[in-house]
DNA sequence: CGCGGTTTTGACCTTTATCAATCGCTGTGG
DNA sequence: CCACAGCGATTGATAAAGGTCAAAACCGCG
């Protein structure tokens, strides 16, 4: 299947990939959007930065004792926990501006593996200290309130998806998904390269790998997205759209 | 189909519904388990007792302004969000002994409508005097997260059924997680009855009531089950147990 | 007793899972 | 530089399973 994406074939080196170019995505580095006068120089105390992992490298692991937050600055994760099988069951992913680990605050230790799918850079932030600072900072308080927030949002809107039998549906909400992930973060909302394997998107939605790629397929056939490999064009995103409702009702 | 249940037809009414019987599952009525001695006395000034509320009505309603969690003392109530198409999509159900309304926490307003199922009583929490005095006593504040933690790992579970798509696999792990439930409040764990209409466990589910209904009758051709319209007996929870394992891989 | 809602059952159709094979990159070593 | 091994992705054929539509059975209730 010939590159069907704008740019060349090796173009895909050129296009930034998700995470990689722009400033940091907070205000100051790792610092939630709106604290920062709040904050000050304080936050500088507070976060550990660190290097950019390589690819396959776990940020923390399923049952790790919890004592920090994560903020990506750059790169992606999948988030997984290890089966009975040995398998693993992805339970999402998170990309440049995203705070991972919420899932440790409530009981102690982190429920999944963050495992880097690129070369990924990210800050620490110790929880102790947060949250010694979250009791004075009214601001940072209802930000962890807000976050928690959105992860519990998260989790109710993948359970329509996976409440929904049609796979062109669930692919299509994830795309639907990812898409509006990436622009906010200022990227193209047509053209995105996906860091996650076939088998990744198959697993976290709850579908075999064939099944997912004859859904890519089938939308690549009815002019609906452009594939090439990870590269992938919304040829027709109102299309999309409306599939990715079917999800809603 | 001939009542295989236990007692006669009309022994339903005589077997105790889940939440009827039994003395206050806290301590103190509505107290987490285990802080009654830090406690003590101030307990009783928090919480605001209801008199039981009839058969579909609500206790707190989706977009609600969040206030105060609530403690189940009897009967049942399921939660749901209203959909696009006017429909609801439920989220979970809940029995004597469970504290809920935890979604509105993070956001400031209840994330789904709480409904009874049958006569339930219950008492409320005001939430702002409770994380008042979560600011000292750890114990509180431990519990609190407790609550969090158990809410956010049911979800993890129900999503791990939603994976699955075999429908003998999620029925089979919705039995074994209410008899679990019921076990735990003291109550058979071989005989329960089930409070929700096939309806509603169909769309908990992700299945048609159609299926729903087969997986039922498979499992009493089966001899896996003994099924009287909502008594259901578990005739080889072994068996159910192997079945509903299988979500788990 | 008859109505309405829930549940069950049947027949049929659509879709996904499964099994198997092929294709295509990628990275390694000769 | 090329050959080859290995992994990921795709495609095909087949079978299994759930969805859909329709009807009947059953229960509870007025």
């Amino acid at each position: 299947m010939a590159s069907l994406i704008g740019s060349s074939s090796e173009g895909a080196d050129l296009r930034p990939k998700i995470g990689d170019a722009g400033p940091c995505p907070y205000h100051y580095p790792c610092l939630p959007d709106g604290l920062k006068s709040d904050f000050g120089d304080e936050w500088g105390k507070i976060v550990v930065h660190h290097e950019p992992l390589p690819k396959r490298s776990c940020i923390f692991r399923e049952n790790q004792e919890f004592d920090a937050l994560f903020a990506i600055r750059s790169g992606c994760v999948k988030k997984y926990r290890l089966q009975k099988s040995g398998g693993e069951q992805i339970t999402g992913f998170n990309f440049r501006g995203d705070i991972i680990g919420l899932s440790g605050i409530a009981n102690g230790a982190y429920a999944t593996t963050a495992e880097t799918l690129d070369t990924t850079s990210f800050c620490e932030i110790p929880f102790a200290q947060l949250e010694r600072r979250a009791r004075d900072l009214i601001g940072l308080q209802h930000k962890l309130y807000s976050l928690l927030s959105e992860h519990m949002e998260a989790e109710q809107q993948l359970m329509r998806i996976l409440r929904t039998p049609s796979s062109d549906c669930r692919i299509a909400a994830f795309l639907v998904y990812l898409t509006e992930a990436y622009a906010r973060r200022g990227f193209s909302s047509t053209s995105i390269r996906l860091p996650m394997s076939r088998t990744d998107i198959a697993n976290y939605l709850g579908l075999t790998v064939e099944t997912t790629s004859r859904s890519f397929s089938r939308f690549a056939r009815e002019h609906i997205l452009e594939v090439d490999h990870r590269d992938i064009r919304l040829a027709d995103p109102d299309e999309l759209q409306r599939i990715a409702g079917l999800c809603f009702l």
